[in-house]
DNA sequence: TATAAATCACCCTTTATGGGTGAGCCTGAT
DNA sequence: ATCAGGCTCACCCATAAAGGGTGATTTATA
């Protein structure tokens, strides 16, 4: 017989044991039922909405349509379900686009078992779509370094080059000549070890210099 | 006599009725106590380590040095104090800055007197870094618009231009040819309205295309 | 009073950008 | 089966932008 009031699973994991493992886990705690498991999205897709799940596990690497991509999907056939994002690395762009995507938590695969459990719980009780530690890494990704070995003018220069526009155009903006924006960019080059715009930028936003 | 146990708030804030007007409002209330208010930042500065608050009431928008500047500084002599920022406008970029920044949550300023007692209690206690308004705003951010006029290899592309990569390195990374990339990027200028790469940044940022 | 920061100048070459037009191929929807 | 949309590539054109070298002036600030 089911129990009415069981928290219902789904679990969407490519590797066997990976998905086996969670499923056996959360299977056997009171108050928790694995309704199914597929491997991919596409296996997902034809029969998860009969299995009515209060939550799905979704793993974001998976083969065929990422599980970035397929929180929207399910979203719109399951809108009352929440989605854990299992990953593997707690990588910032990753964790944002899957809460843009309209995810309500995430777990890393290394999560001890306790945690899952509670974390399930914590997102069916709706304690908000942020852990504290998402939090964290929220307002991380929004901190700069403050060692940077750019002067504020640089910075201030490298940030309008991040937005696309030309030198002319940072030149005029910030109402110098054409010329200083160049030996600006020359520093800055010179300074972070690259030879471009793209290299610039990404080397400034991988150490926070913007 | 001074209670001990009363939380001390510090105002910084240009207009003289709005700083007068919290100070009154959070004075008369049990528990709290304004211990001191100032209209700038480099007002501030020389004597707030004495005033010693709990909670700082910071204006965004101050005259001289910004509030958004001052947050740093003030945390540097005050690590242990938590600062709210008042702000006007519930402006995205603004409000992630100040958490950048060092900030413990915000307040605009048509926010009704109980509301503002009970985020300085809130952020007293330590409630976390976020109200889960700015954390729904948080994710609000990282959320694109469903209702984008390009297509997914446009968005792609715009995204890579976006980091600041030429066609040609775009090109590369896709597989695909100079031409192609080119292609896309002429019916992303058509569809976007726009003649230049930073325009066509900005307009599909402001529409959360990208 | 040194040093760093910000400013501007003139040299050079190569690469990138913006725009027009046309065309083939594939896929999903009607 | 047809047709539109999406992705791909081609060739045309002119201008703008980027990258790099060297040096010089001025203005804060330590």
């Amino acid at each position: 017989m089911g129990r009415d009031l069981d928290i219902r699973v789904s679990i969407i994991e490519d590797d066997e044991t990976i998905r086996e493992g969670y499923a056996f886990l959360i299977g056997k705690t009171p108050g928790y039922k694995v309704v199914s498991t597929y491997p991919s999205y596409e296996d997902a897709a034809k029969r998860i909405m009969h299995d009515d799940p209060d939550v799905i596990l979704l793993d974001v690497e998976l083969p065929g349509i990422s599980g970035i991509d397929a929180i929207p999907k399910l979203k719109k056939y399951l809108p009352e379900t929440n989605i854990l994002i299992l990953t593997v690395y707690e990588q910032d762009l990753l964790i944002f686009r899957a809460l843009g995507n309209g995810a309500s938590g995430y777990l890393t695969k290394n999560t001890p078992h306790e945690k899952i459990i509670s974390a399930i719980h914590e997102v069916m009780e709706g304690v908000g779509p942020m852990s504290a530690h998402i939090a964290r890494m929220v307002i991380q990704s929004f901190q700069r370094n403050e060692s940077t070995p750019l002067t504020r003018r640089e910075t201030e220069i490298l940030e309008q080059i991040s937005t696309g526009k030309s030198r002319k155009r940072i030149a005029q903006e910030l109402f110098i000549d054409l010329e200083t924006v160049k030996s600006h960019i020359k520093n800055i080059y010179h300074k972070l070890n690259v030879h471009s715009k793209a290299d610039a930028i990404k080397t400034a936003k991988d150490n926070k210099f913007i």
